[in-house]
DNA sequence: CAACATGTTGCGTAATAAGCAACACTTTGT
DNA sequence: ACAAAGTGTTGCTTATTACGCAACATGTTG
């Protein structure tokens, strides 16, 4: 079903330029003509996906996609059960809490919880970030085969800080590490001067993988050692994995 | 695009099935066999809009659906500034707050305030009302012309409690009533025993329009008036109304 | 174990989406 | 100020592709 898929593309297109997408750029992304990328996107506003905005003729996302994102979280209760188990590990490690998925070569962050810490690093839910540079995205990369992984990122890894991995072979390197581990590390490779732990679950029933992972400043160690975040996260981890049946962390 | 226009469909369908879809539900809905329902999911499976369980073999919302509805929260920033305002509206008012926009014949709640009452009715974010038994809905839809109303509800009107309007006619004549009053009421036409009352306002870089609701049980009013409401709402549109440049509040 | 549903493939034909112009309209440049 | 380029939309024809029909594989139920 090509269209359908081309229709798709739109849409991810459309999320990657912001949110709002004209014409004339969808025809020249899809590369088809501009009579078809208008009518593909008429096609898609029919049904309330998205919407034009009658004053720009820009496209938007519509009212069908926040009904469908709700459908999204009310199934997925993985991330409703996590919210507050984020927030007391927020509270005990007082640094910033965040709940991820992996989608292609990329973590979506769902949720976030906020430590006491008075400086934090936010990212808002529905935002992004490159799995190879962060803590969540090498905890979910860890449950792929590394074949998988290897052609996950067939293009060459996108440098983010000067500490981001971009050998595909130091990438499976760490994250070999990460197994024996139980946790995966990113240290500065997404932002300078943070640090990030995280661990991975599995919801046996949904068979859907999600992270969570900590977030802190270096700046803010106690006597320079990460050991106490390390150890909340471990135990987070115990307490979360056992409840919602993932055989990694029942033992 | 008649494939794109049935893909949509079939988001619509998968919304109103609770948030999960079987290849054969899709295929009876949208009269096509199993083999093009398949091939249609399949397609809107590929780019993560939805995707299939793999235990189940049932398709739900995606990944991308959260990005879309959050690149929609991000443009659509009238429901950012209303927050605030409507926090405070609940506060003041000691009731149920709820922010709304139409959608065919149904209002989508987006987001709710809840008032310090003990005894309240919420509605979760993403969740849809019928427009004419809500008072959001005859608020939003006081905003178009008769004609446009009445080839909209070209189906009849469905009851939900004894007290709805079933008769277009009826309808009509209470919109009227709600442009000459300023605000829209929905008596026990949603909910038994419960009242709400509805103004609506107009973003005029966007072109979209949103409702305000405050809803409160009957057997909370005091003195049987609700006139301290009706005020606190009417105070409230000035306000807000103003702040965003509606025309119809400036003044 | 049979009878039934369900989801996923090939394959040929009929439906339809893409490209090409032409149009109205806005924005930009001189 | 007008020209020139750009934008989004709409007929029209052909080439593309999506549909239904089977057949198959895999659970589910009686």
């Amino acid at each position: 079903m090509k269209s359908i898929e081309k229709a798709v593309s739109a849409l991810q297109l459309l999320v990657n330029s912001g949110g709002e997408l004209r014409v004339g750029e969808t025809s020249r992304h899809l590369k088809v003509t501009r009579s078809s990328a208008s009518r593909l996107l008429a096609s898609l506003a029919s049904g309330g996906l998205i919407e034009q905005d009658p004053a720009t003729q820009r496209y938007r996302a519509g009212i069908l996609a926040v009904q469908l994102a709700a459908s999204f979280h009310r199934n997925f209760d993985l991330v409703e059960q996590a919210q507050k188990e984020m927030d007391e590990l927020a509270r005990t490690t007082e640094h910033t809490v965040w709940l991820g998925v992996l989608s292609g070569t990329e973590v979506v962050v769902l949720k976030t919880a906020r430590g006491s810490q008075p400086i934090q690093f936010t990212v808002e839910p529905g935002h992004r970030l490159p799995a190879h540079a962060a803590a969540m995205g090498k905890a979910l990369l860890a449950v792929k085969p590394d074949a998988e992984i290897r052609s996950l990122f067939a293009a060459s890894l996108d440098p983010v800080t000067k500490q981001t991995l971009v050998s595909i072979d130091d990438l499976l390197r760490e994250i070999a590490m990460s197994r024996l581990r139980g946790y995966a590390i990113s240290n500065q490779e997404l932002f300078d001067g943070v640090k990030a732990i995280s661990v991975a679950f599995e919801d046996p029933h949904k068979g859907m993988n999600i992270a969570i992972s900590v977030s802190y400043p270096l700046f803010a160690l106690e006597g320079g050692s990460d050991q106490s975040v390390v150890d909340a996260l471990l135990l987070f981890a115990h307490h979360f994995g056992s409840r919602i049946g993932d055989k990694r962390w029942t033992k």
